[in-house]
DNA sequence: TTCATATGAATGAATG
DNA sequence: CATTCATTCATATGAA
């Protein structure tokens, strides 16, 4: 599927030249920008979707057309891929017993010495092995969570912009919910004259960051 | 020529010896551009904030009904409702920006009115921007150890079975004054070439944080 | 192809 | 501030 994710170089005969022009870090960039812009226009997209709404229901006319269709979508970047660590069976398997050890928490010094140990067996860093062990414990922690709360109650969620419903996400928010809008969040609300009213309605919570003025 | 200037960090990373064709100027020109892109979207936006507000408040001489809930739905609550707050790529470049500047630590009068301008571009609280600075210092710093004092890693190993990566944040650098332009500050800059003179909204960013008014 | 899932990585928020 | 937690995003992989 993605054996073309370095298109740059067509006109290969025979073999795969496999070279990257560009760096990660270059492509990184790259993509943080134009995520930007695709973003906007996106929004720019939902206005236009609104303005021509309204002249529809006067004209009668219709002329609601897309007429962005990016190379990416906020959904899904397709401009590059960018590989991801897999452990290796070996590495994996000493991770594993790690982790039955039940030194649950390992510190910043057990990290590096893991992954020296795991070095050994191919390439990874301590990103990798702390990314592991948060990722592992989290997993797990959620694995118990499903423990058939046999919940009677049916709490419709009408709500459900997500058709997939697949991820166990049975957990339990035990936090204020925000009315937090996505990011195109400028096309809901007040799209009236007084759009850039500023809602200085925080959600202060106890403690915030300053107890006190500290000026 | 100049292709390996870059100071990027990486130049081997598993297997693949790949050389860098874009160089630091050509970096500098396609972010340039893009930044221009971004700027004029960032315009149109305005623009169209502004005329369908305009054709809001003028519904009553125009449209004499109250029919302007086309797709919006101000009360759409089946949006989005995440929990959690979602900087908008426009909040991302001015918070990056405002950290690029080496102002460090902002204090709590700072929190105000980069909250207060960031509100401009969608839902934000203080404690949000606190957060986030907060998150950004420490994971920025935690990008030091990922190297050894004698960690040769000019050899092209091809012997693991792992194709993998080390993990390049594309924020590799620190606060120091890069001589290049700051990652394209969509916000208040004024673009240059005047694209799209449409700024019918002067109060988009009132006090802005420029204000430095700290103890 | 498309969908579903596992999982590495990113990150907002919480805790010390 | 330093760490950790919790949630989400993105991608690789396999099944339908």
């Amino acid at each position: 599927m993605e054996e073309e994710r370095r298109g740059g170089g067509e006109g290969v005969a025979e073999g795969v030249l496999y070279v990257k022009v560009m760096t990660d870090e270059q492509m990184e960039v790259l993509r943080r920008q134009i995520s930007v812009y695709a973003t906007i226009c996106e929004q720019l997209v939902e206005m236009h979707k609104a303005v021509t709404a309204q002249q529809d229901s006067l004209a009668g006319m219709r002329l609601g057309s897309l007429y962005c269709d990016p190379l990416m979508t906020p959904g899904g970047h397709k401009i590059t891929a960018r590989q991801r660590w897999t452990p290796t069976p070996m590495q994996l398997q000493i991770l594993e017993s790690i982790f039955d050890q039940g030194n649950g928490t390992p510190s910043k010094q057990k990290i590096k010495e893991i992954t020296l140990e795991l070095s050994q067996h191919g390439q990874i860093s301590e990103t990798n092995v702390y990314n592991w062990f948060q990722n592992r414990r989290a997993r797990s922690k959620r694995k118990q969570t499903a423990h058939l709360p046999n919940n009677s109650e049916s709490e419709i969620e009408a709500d459900d912009e997500s058709p997939n419903e697949k991820k166990p996400k049975s957990e339990k928010h035990t936090h204020e919910n925000l009315p937090r809008t996505d990011a195109l969040s400028i096309r809901g609300t007040q799209t009236n004259s007084d759009v850039l009213s500023v809602d200085p309605e925080p959600n202060l919570r106890q403690g915030m960051y300053a107890s006190n003025d500290s000026s």
